[in-house]
DNA sequence: AACTATTCATAACA
DNA sequence: TTGTTATGAATAGTT
């Protein structure tokens, strides 16, 4: 169909065959339209020409994933269950996982250890006073920064009161007066405040004493 | 193309349908097959044909899934994800779950737990206090049931040894002779030992105690 | 992108 | 189904 019969096989010529491309894609397209229309068929076209262009026909009466739907069910073939697969093997895979550590856990808490021999029961006993030694001297050191801290400010306590007393006493006897005749009061009680306010947080996040 | 010109529409003959059918999809076959070749493109061609029987035509150059691959790239359209997204979500929840178990295991291990504050210690402490109590009465229970096991076994023993001491000493002033004229003396130590062997085990599986 | 001489596909028929 | 054939459709080469 043409000006001369061709042999059916690559054409060579780059643009001959883009243009040849572009004539029958339109070709094949029509024909998947008029089956479709004509006998009631689903039809899906995916064409890729040579440069990677896509282009496709999809039968308005359904969907190209249900036509791969309908494709897999009819061939067997698998056409994306690879990565399904992959994907359930981790699933599974996390999911003992899982399981191992629910039991550990749950043994930790002294639960379901009725199964336990005794050596087993050994080593979670071993585990828990691990634990609990870690934890308390955590706590310890936790309770030594307190009292530390405790320490400090009463310390600091005892010289701001020191230091309030004798700028009171000094003030009693001898009050000094602004250019407008205003008493001064507070001006060096003021400057105490930075010195106080240097003082350790009360309550330290732990990890920051590392 | 043919006798006549037809319109496109539905074939309303069942036949005459199922016939056209067969013929344009050798057509549209050959000219998806010619594409391929001639211009060296990749051509997926999937039939359903009303009746649902289908036809697939794919490139040599290429497979079913490496088109539909590359169909989801080029357009961003989602063929199978829906399934892929169920699966990730659900890997995505494990592995939450995951954690933070993980991470309750390492605290009650004594470990991290310089992030954690002093409420949370003290939650932590608690658990393993609550554990160790649990798993030391578990231990506990099993330590008597050893204990009982021994008293019942010493017992018995004894009970063996006095039977035993009675038996030689009937046996060496009272000696039996059977029909051949040989010395009976093991029969009754025989009888004994079923008695012997109806004791506990000494290490049950706890479980089957509760 | 159009044109058109040809070949091709196929509707109707057998 | 399969084959035949008259006819419309598709398209290769050309402009």
């Amino acid at each position: 169909m043409g000006r001369g019969k061709i042999e059916i096989k690559r054409i060579e010529n780059p643009t001959n065959r883009q243009v040849t491309y572009s004539k029958r894609k339109t070709g094949i397209m029509k024909k998947a339209r008029e089956l479709t229309v004509l006998c009631e068929a689903k039809v899906s076209l995916i064409l890729y020409s040579s440069s990677g262009k896509m282009s496709e026909y999809c039968s308005p009466s359904t969907t190209l994933p249900e036509i791969l739907d309908k494709y897999q069910k009819s061939t067997g073939k698998r056409l994306w269950d690879a990565k399904h697969e992959f994907l359930s093997k981790e699933i599974d895979r996390i999911k003992k996982e899982n399981d191992r550590m629910q039991i550990e856990l749950r043994h930790l808490e002294g639960e379901d250890i009725n199964t336990l021999h005794h050596k087993e029961l050994q080593i979670v006993e071993e585990a828990l006073e691990n634990g609990l030694t870690k934890v308390r001297a955590k706590e310890m050191e936790f309770l030594k920064m307190l009292k530390k801290n405790e320490r400090m400010l009463e310390e600091e306590n005892k010289r701001l009161v020191y230091i309030l007393q004798q700028q009171q006493m000094a003030m009693d006897g001898n009050f000094e007066e602004d250019e407008n005749g205003y008493r001064q009061k507070g001006r060096e009680c003021h400057s105490l405040t930075p010195f106080a306010f240097r003082l350790q947080p009360i309550q330290p996040n732990l990890q920051d004493n590392n």
